[in-house]
DNA sequence: AAGAGTCTGTTGCATTTGCAACATCTAGGA
DNA sequence: TCCTAGATGTTGCAAATGCAACAGACTCTT
């Protein structure tokens, strides 16, 4: 599937709601993403879209579904970095860095199409004269703080010495976003003991202490903090 | 101290060591700073710079000594999540990111001088039209991209399940930065323990195990791999 | 409806780690 | 020089966690 099959809503939608096409005509997105040469993926649920030491040179923006990232061990352990839903971006991180060997590992964690933009190309004006790489720019940078706010908050859970801990700001940071005490999350325990780094059974032991102390109550990936 | 008695010689030196202001010449550099508004401050040993919940409206660049960036938990347990030293700049994220109360708390881990400048008013075209605005932009995108990378790596470390892969993972970054298996390190222990989000006696104790077993040698801030 | 595979929960046990208390050493000030 | 404060190392013990093995629930396919 390419580019120029991409109807017209798609470009709306993106203006809306990609923050990297922030204030940027959805006719101007469709001229810009001819200029990133843009290719658009599907993907089955569990394929792997880009493996560590890949050879990378696009961002990837989620059309559709949501994507893992992960780092892998030497030992295999594997490690949960974030997950990529609806309109949000990847890998802009090494792209912006020059870092052309991928250090983490993509896969979908749905079934999911994902577009890949060659942003490189953007910062240098392309010969087509899209008046927006300016702009394009400086979301890039609002984008690349905002990523940098999220991996803060992911080291506030890591720095949490104990399990229990853990958990706790995982829930917190979720009845946040949420702004309500009862919410789904989008990891199964496997995958949350992954992005927690912690033990699945000893992540399963914990809850089922905290639900039995009447701190938090869940059912399945459904849950409501109590305290 | 401010700006107004800054000499030259100091503006070479940021254009030269300050990756923000890479290609930018320090005549450039000088009228920007007065766009920015930046001030210079001394702060002794310990002093704090910035405390959680300040408000936060500049970015620091360190012109001498080096800072420490932490957080501190509710039961007052520190954790440190970076070191910046010598032209090293800090709080960039959230100033980019709009977060005008600050999430970390800063200290001069020495006797330093910290530049401070009102980043936010960048972005604007000022009244002055300092043409390098743009290059601005572009290299805060770059620096923003580095950041997020080393965020990267502490993550790396912080999701080690064991103390000594930790301790590994933390001496394996130095080695690379340093090109060699012998270097020193700029964390006391109790720092270290704090970096590495561990209890101090249990990361001494096993220090001293990864000695006996002949992987490293050590004494105090000097570190030898020998695996 | 049966069967296979996956996900979640439970539990015993070994190991790791945190905690607290104390010893030793070092640096800097009185 | 002595004294004190801070930094580092050591160790016993309790608690937390990882690991492994198994049971039950759920899903999907046939």
């Amino acid at each position: 599937m390419h580019t120029a099959t991409l109807p017209n809503t798609v470009y709306d939608a993106l203006a809306k709601n990609v923050q990297l096409f922030k204030d940027i005509e959805p006719g101007e997105i469709r001229k810009m993403i001819g200029c990133l040469g843009a290719k658009s993926v599907y993907y089955k649920k569990n394929e792997i879209l880009l493996l560590t030491h890949d050879r990378l040179e696009s961002i990837g923006l989620v059309l559709e579904g949501s994507v893992l990232v992960t780092t892998e061990d030497f030992m295999g352990m594997r490690s949960i970095l974030s997950v990529v839903s609806q309109y949000g971006i990847f890998a802009e991180t090494f792209v912006c860095a020059n870092i052309s060997k991928s250090p983490v590992t993509i896969t979908a964690a749905e079934n999911s199409t994902i577009m890949w933009l060659k942003f490189p190309g953007m910062l240098k004006t392309c010969e087509k004269s899209c008046d927006f790489h300016t702009k394009l720019i400086e979301n890039m940078m609002n984008q690349l703080a905002e990523r940098n706010y999220q991996l803060h908050q992911k080291l506030e859970i890591l720095s949490q010495r104990s399990l229990r801990d853990r958990i706790l700001a995982y829930l917190h940071n979720h009845k946040l976003q949420n702004s309500s005490t009862s919410f789904s999350i989008p990891l199964s325990r496997n995958e949350l003991a992954d992005y927690l780094n912690v033990d699945r059974a000893a992540l399963s032991r914990e809850l089922s202490k905290m639900k039995d102390q009447g701190m938090i109550d869940y059912n399945m990936n459904r849950f409501k903090i109590l305290y």
